[in-house]
This record gives C-alpha cells, structure tokens and sequence, in this order.
RNA sequence: GGGGGAUUUCCCGAGUGGCCAAAGGGGACAGACUGUAAAUCUGCUGUCUAUCGACUUCGGUGGUCCGAAUCCACCAUCCCCCA
C-alpha cells in the first residue's frame, strides 16, 4: 500500500505554548533529523520575541529551516511555503537525514504534505489587480454582487464560504476571473494527486484546558520581560510593520502597535495578547483535530516530577518506528 | 449621624408591570478553512426534554397584583455628597 519512494517526516503540531520546539530538538537529536518549521510568523526575520522563534539556545545544535528569512515588509504566501517547504524537505532527505516539520501553522503543513496545487492565480499573474477591483466593488456596493456572481459561476464554492466571510467570497471569485477556471475546480486538481511525504503526525495537547491557558498566560509574561515591547517599538520605527502586511497583524505586535500609538495602556495590550493567543491555540487544535492521522499525546499525563519531554520523546519515536 | 445612587444570567451592561431565560458586547466552548491564515468567518452559552414544551433565575426576605428583574417594606453589601 506504500510505495517504496515514500518519503518519511515527522510532522510535530499542536497550539501555541505547547512545548512543540523543545519535542522537536529531542526528537532531532534522536533521530538524525533536522528541522523545519512551519509557522507564518516565525518566517519573519526581526520578528523574534513575539513569534517565540526558537533561539540558538534553544535550537540546541540542531539545524533549523524556514525561520527568520522573510521580510516583514514583504507579501508572503501559502504556496511560497509549501514550495520552500517541499525542497528543503526533499533535500534534508538526501543528505539521509529525517525533516521534522515543527510548527502551528496548519495550513501550510497540511498542502505541504498534501503536495496541493495551488491554482494560478496570484500576484504575479494578475499583478493583484482583479482583487483590487472585487475589493472595491465590495467596499462601494456590498457582498451580495460579487457573492451572486460567485454562486453563479462556482455553485459549490458559494455555498461553502459563508457570506460573511468576505475575503474567501473575493478570492474564490478572483481565482476564476484570473485562471478561467473555479475554485472547485482547481481543488479538486490537488486532491487527485499523491501526498508529496508519508507523514508521521504527532499532536500535542492538554487534556485539561487551563493548563494550556496558564502556560500562554506565562508565555506574555516572559515575552514582557524579554523586552517585546522594545523591539516592536524598534520595528515599528524602522518601518518594518507597514500597515496592512501579515507582520503588523501577529499576535503581540498588533496589540502593542496600538500602545504605541497611544491606543491603550501597556497591561490592556498584555491582556489583549493573552486572549487572542488562547483563541488562536483554540482555531490550531480546531485546525489539526480534524486530521484523523494525528497521534495525540497529552503532556499534562507525564507523572509529577518527570523530564515532560523525555517522557514525550520515548513516545514519539515509538510512534514513528511502530508506524513504519 | 443625614441625603442620594447602585446590586441583572462567567464578566461588562441594557431592561422600570405582561411581547423576558432577559438586548448588546466580552470571554468560554464548538465548527469552517487549498496563494494575506497569529488572518477571516460561522454556531453556541440557565436547567430538563432537546420538536412543541416544562421548570428555576435578575443581592436577601416578605408583600401588592390575574401577572414583578421591573412596584412597596425591611435587611445586607458597595459608591457618592453633607456632617
């Protein structure tokens, strides 16, 4: 049932503050693998506090890809990490050694995995302008246009984005004003083809929620006295999050962009970051529960006074050997 | 010591006799997601049946009334003003 090209990773996900980084460098070292990660925001080069972007410390010796790269400056694209993503997998596995995918971001792993084929419509085909002019017909004359137009020429897509859901109703009918053809078309292209790595899913979680909320609530806290303030001040004077680009929207930046521009007070943006963090780690474990593959593992079983991540790595290469 | 204002379902907050299990917001919970995804959007939030419906709630106790979160009395707690 499988082929003998397949292409082994292991892929470790999970919400936010779950301890991700620190099973992923246990399970390099005992595995001969590297790391790649898989989150939108830790591409970002500056962004490093905030995006709790694994340090050299951290990182412990064992390679790290797809971090601190990107400009915040700059767009940055599903598809752009899916094709990063695949060739640096593709090279960590020639050089015989395993790619251990680490991050929160399910919907760059999940069409990395799935080897997705993104339809052609993006920036470079339409220069963004068919979008510009959805976006301005929306803000002129409402939805109900551009979602009839939507229904018309892609039933399916229509009736599975909601509404409400503006962006999605644009691009799904951006995709077809572009490509010539629907968004369900292009869908159902991807799902025709092969996985692109036969992936071994760990997924960690809490069975009991407050301990995920305490250690995101610690989590700020640190990030506090490391000095996020400082360094979004610093970004924000440099123009390194213009407005309206995906890094002025993470979490802990946009909050504390609006202390510094006298919005609210230092403690009701650490609030504020607290909240959106725990409901982001909610949209992740919605995101991942969804893959019935994921083996879950729970950290808050580990017996009082055990290493956590020892215990979760004994599992973890259990799982990936037993898997075979 | 005297006068005034408050007390609502997890939080904030509307509601001043029936159309109130109680607006709205937040949070929590659940879900969607194929080129901005740490984004965007949906549902749900007294209990029991889970369809109609039944039952218990609006600081406490007791009243008025066919009927009260809404009116009256007393008690408790908090805030403000005068002493």
């Amino acid at each position: 049932m499988k082929n003998t090209f397949s292409k082994r990773i292991l892929c470790i996900v999970g919400p936010t503050a779950s301890g991700k980084t620190a099973l992923a460098v246990a399970a390099a070292k005992a595995l001969n693998g590297e790391v790649i990660s898989c989150d939108s925001m830790q591409i970002y080069r500056h962004l490093s506090i905030g995006t709790a972007k694994p340090t050299l410390r951290e990182q412990d010796g064992v390679p790290h890809h797809l971090i601190d790269f990107a400009d915040p400056r700059e767009p940055f694209s599903c598809a752009d990490y899916v094709t990063m993503a695949t060739d640096c997998a593709n090279d960590i596995l020639l050089r015989g050694k395993l790619p251990i995918f680490c991050g929160g971001t399910g919907l760059y792993l999940d069409n990395t995995v799935l080897g997705t084929a993104f339809s052609s419509a993006d920036n470079s085909t339409s220069d963004g302008a068919v979008l510009a002019e959805l976006q301005k017909e929306f803000e002129r004359d409402g939805i109900d246009g551009i979602y009839t137009r939507l229904a018309s020429v892609d039933p399916q897509a229509a009736e599975s984005i909601h509404k409400n859901n503006t962006k999605r109703v644009l691009r799904a009918l951006e995709i077809y004003l572009v490509t010539g053809k629907t968004k369900t078309e292009w869908d159902a292209r991807s799902h025709d083809r092969p996985m692109a790595f036969d992936a071994c899913y760990i997924g960690l979680d809490f069975k009991d929620r407050s301990i995920l909320h305490e250690r995101i609530n610690l989590r700020v806290t640190r990030m506090l006295e490391e000095g996020l303030l400082d360094e979004v001040s610093a970004l924000y004077r440099d123009g390194f999050l213009p407005k309206g680009s995906t890094a002025a929207q993470a979490i802990g930046y946009k909050e504390f962009l609006g202390c510094i521009h006298g919005e609210m007070s230092v403690s009701e943006a650490a609030d504020r970051v607290r909240a959106a963090t725990r409901q982001y780690a909610k949209r992740q474990l919605t995101w991942f529960r969804r893959n019935r593959d994921i083996h879950w593992l729970y950290p808050d079983t580990v017996p009082f006074g055990e290493n956590v991540t020892d215990v979760l790595l004994k599992q973890v290469i259990e799982l990936f050997q037993n898997t075979r």
